[in-house]
Parts: structure tokens; sequence; C-alpha cells
DNA sequence: GCGCATTCAATTGCGAACAATTAAATGTGA
DNA sequence: TCACATTTAATTGTTCGCAATTGAATGCGC
């Protein structure tokens, strides 16, 4: 009885969770990432945003929060932020007055060429191939790609 | 010269990020967690320290951190929103009064049936077989757990 | 053109998450 | 025993993250 009780409690132990899994890598990367992004005065949300913005500039909000899977609740005051750190500048779109549209400022694209240290770091950190970190990325945002299907339901 | 930019700018770019593969799963869990846990009166992270309490009764706060990787400035209001739901009771330890421990109410115990349909409903949202999962969750371990090694250095 | 739905950003409120500090209890060494 | 370090929770302040609502701009049907 007692090992039946056990097996039927297995789907509820913490360390069968991938969630779990999931849920404390993301905090492990944060940690890892903290110090170096201390050294260019980002925390790690606005480093994505950034990365977004290093890619194409001049930007609607709303296609950064599609790009990360943020919304405006979220965005609107970590982009002011931004903005109060003269990383970027917000303006209303001429043609869309509902769109805000997001550049860089000068301070925020010379910003990039100290962030091409980061994912150096990071990737001596995760003390892994590149090969393999690929791999388990994919496989990660396949698994992401297959929830937020169901989310959109 | 565009080429070699673009080339250089690969570890840069927001699709190369294991991080934010990860970063974007776990905010996906969430997402499919949360209608599940609303018939529990659960947050995801309360329902993680439910986990760990429904393995082991009467747990010192700091255990609890320890297993989720939170401390005491995220833990202390949590565990208070859990006490007021009346779900837990934290008592000081009288061997060592610094302690304080974190034990079931009965409400507590019981929501442990209601909560055994959680597992399954996630893992239908998967998509995915058990194994593949169980293999995916291992990998992410380890990465967290090197992760974390780099950290405590 | 007019009424109405839709889109988009901003706002409010709540619950994490963590750094830094504080305070109390305990352990340790002289 | 007494001074001092360590351990443990709690607190404070800042930043996410999201649900729900609001308000302005736009698009659509008639």
């Amino acid at each position: 009885m007692v090992r039946k009780q056990i097996a039927g409690d297995q789907p509820l132990r913490l360390d069968n969770q991938i969630c779990f899994a999931v849920y404390s890598a993301a905090h492990a990367f944060n940690r890892v990432y903290k110090p170096l992004l201390d050294r260019l005065g980002l925390t790690y949300p606005q480093y994505l945003v950034m990365l977004v913005l290093w890619e194409r500039d001049d930007v609607p909000l709303k296609d950064i929060g599609e790009r990360l899977f943020l919304d405006s609740g979220t965005l609107t005051p970590l982009l002011k932020r931004l903005e109060a750190a003269q990383l970027v500048k917000r303006t209303r779109s001429t043609e869309d007055e509902r769109q805000v549209l997001i550049s860089l400022t000068p301070q925020g694209h010379a910003l990039k060429e100290k962030a091409r240290a980061v994912p150096q770091s990071i990737l001596a950190a995760s003390d892994c191939s590149v090969s393999e970190l690929v791999a388990i990325k994919n496989e990660i945002v396949a698994l992401r790609d297959r929830l937020n299907a169901v989310i959109g339901e």
C-alpha cells in the first residue's frame, strides 16, 4: 500500500515536473546574466528588448510584445525606463496614432558593442558545446510553441 | 561587408538565445497552468511550495527556499498568503527559534487530491510523450545545475 | 457620413523575484 | 561568561508579468 501511495504521487513530485525544470533554469540564467548586464545598466527583460531593437530599429511596441510574448502592461513601464536611461525614444506613429514606435538613440546603438561580450560569457557559464546548446534550445522552443498553440485555442 | 556584419551579429540574435527559449517557455508554462491553478486558488509559485509540502510536511522555510531556489524575500510574503488562505501554518521551531516551520492544514492536505488532475492536463497540453518530456527535463536540469555551479563560485 | 466594433497603449492592482538591510537567535573562541 | 561571527526571517524598495479596465484612434458596414 505504501508503494502504491508513492507510485500515485509520482506525477506530483517536484523533481518530475518539467515546468519546474524550466522555471528554475530561467532563474538560474537570470542570476548568471545579472552581473554581466549590470555593466550595461540593463535588466534581463530590458536586454531582450534591446536585442529586438538591435536587429531592427523603429519598431512598434506591439511588435516587440509579439516577439517577446509580453503585453503593454509589461512593456510600457519598461520602455519608459529605457527612455529615461536615454537608450530608446518613443514616438507616436504619424500614419496610425495608436501605435508607439520605439527607436534607438545613439547611446542605444552604441551599447550593442559592449553587449557583444555577453553571449560569450553565457556560453562559458553553460559549460556546454554550441551544438548541444542549439539542440536543447530547439527542443525547448518546439515545446514552448506547442504550449502556446494550446493557449491560443 | 554586409554578410560579415550579419555573421558578427549572430550571437546577439534573439532567436539564437537559449536563455530566451527558456525564459519564454517558462512564461508559456505559466499561461497553461494559470486556468488549472485558478481552480485550486493557487498561483504557480504557490503551487510549487505546495508540491514541496505534499512530499514532506513541517519543513523549515529555509529548506523550501533551497528546494525551489527562492529566498526569504520571496517566500515570506508568499507563505503569509498561503496562511491567509488557510492552506499552511507557520510556527517558530522550539529548538531553534530562528527557524519558521511550515506545515499543512487539513485544507492544505486535502487540496492535494484536487491537484492530481494538473499534471495530466499539462502533459496533454505539451503534446509530447512522457519519455520525450523526461529527456528534455533532464537536459534542462543538467544545464540549470551547471549554471548554478558557476554562480556559486 | 455615422454608428459600432476593433486595435493599441496606458493605467491600476496584485503577486512574484531579488538585492540590501535589519533584528533576533544561536554558535564559537578566548 | 562575554564578545563576535553566523544563521535565519522579515522588511524595504525596485522591477517584472499579467489581468482587467480605460481611452483614443482606426476600420467597417450600412
